[in-house]
DNA sequence: GAATGTGAAGGTTTTCACAGCA
DNA sequence: TGCTGTGAAAACCTTCACATTC
């Protein structure tokens, strides 16, 4: 068997690549059949060899003189981002966040499919957001292997969030989008990744005070 | 007149000075002294030396032996960031992200209070959400100025956002925090962070389907 | 001619390791 | 002794430049 080849690929290149691939489902849309490097960096502001290097991580894919097949580049990406296949996703708290991105109609798009929605807040649970009932929090675990849930959003206080992420990740769940504004301890093989709102306005806030660039 | 050592701090080094921030309140709160690089490192899994080489970059914090005075450090980070102020904040789309938004206390404990809503659709038009009334959005200009708007947060859809995101610019609003899923262009001067929740969740599908590492 | 794929160069960020100070 | 502050080294990421292919 021929030893696969362990290149490390980095998150910037994986983050490109989710960019890459809106727009070359926007280009296919407009029927377009090849585009270069070029004209994909020119988009968002990268070079052209930045983007055949994140691209040749993956194998190659373009053809020389030509530039690459925009429908089968979006198919190969789609493969390697893991987008060409449904997810279930659970949705652990409904508070503002949480209704708002249970509303939010990109994620079905791109195939994350909210099944199981929880709240400890009784006037909440048996309720329906888009069809999908609210559940006790306390029954988090079953539900989420009832559900085969393989990715959960964390959108409760950052005083309930480390409690609940570790009875997500005891359910088998190793991926998790977490809003509340707290550090979450999860094990190695969970990938979590965090989504703080103050934190970006900070961002643009140090900018303001101390000039852009 | 002295010149200004000119060093470029990362963005990175911005993105952790608002964790340590964040860790520094905590620690306020808690009553604590001092606080050692290595007591940071281990609440959010960096090391010893990267919080001290950061904190380096904007002066000599720290006490040898002893560690970081934690409210003294928190009040030079806050001043770095600009959180010793508050700023106004506008969000242009009142849907079910800007709704969840303008509901997020997290942004009026950080400084960011919201003085402007802006919709198109005339049911929204003049009814108000936390105190705040919704107004047309082709009034934006005059009241971005009117309300002395420093930061816009862009929650339309992504077919609406680049033309909203010209007139903001032209109103002088130099921050931007989109929303949309979709790239915008802004001049040079103006700061632009894009929170995309559907890229998010493509890369944690990534590390689903390619393992964790 | 046009554009990819890729080693090598260049640049940036992180980590190391230790001098220096409380 | 304990911990900071920081040059130097190492690791990592991006850009260059060109051989290669269509």
């Amino acid at each position: 068997m021929p030893k696969r080849k362990e290149k490390k690929i980095s998150e910037s290149t994986i983050h490109r690549l989710s960019i890459y691939y809106r727009l070359l489902s926007a280009l296919e849309k407009e029927g377009a059949a090849t585009v270069s490097s070029r004209e994909l960096a020119k988009k968002e502001k990268l070079t052209p060899a930045q983007v055949r290097k994140d691209l040749s991580f993956f194998g190659s894919f373009g053809t020389r003189g030509l530039g690459y097949p925009v429908k089968e580049l979006r198919e190969k990406i789609a493969k390697i981002l893991g987008l060409n296949r449904a997810w279930n996703v659970a949705v652990v708290g409904i508070g503002n966040i949480g209704s708002a991105l249970v509303s939010y109609k990109e994620f079905q798009r791109q195939g994350f499919f909210i099944r199981a929605i929880f709240d400890n807040d009784l006037r909440k649970i048996g309720s329906g957001h888009k069809g999908v009932a609210v559940s006790d929090v306390k029954n988090l675990r079953e539900e989420l292997k009832a559900n085969a849930v393989d990715l959960a959003i964390i959108s409760v206080p950052a005083s309930a969030a480390q409690a609940l992420v570790d009875e997500v990740v005891a359910a088998g769940v190793r991926a998790i989008l977490n809003f509340a504004p707290i550090s979450l301890k999860v094990p190695d093989n969970v990938s979590l990744r965090n989504e703080n709102m103050s934190m970006e306005l900070e961002q643009l806030s140090y900018f303001l005070v101390n000039g852009n660039g």
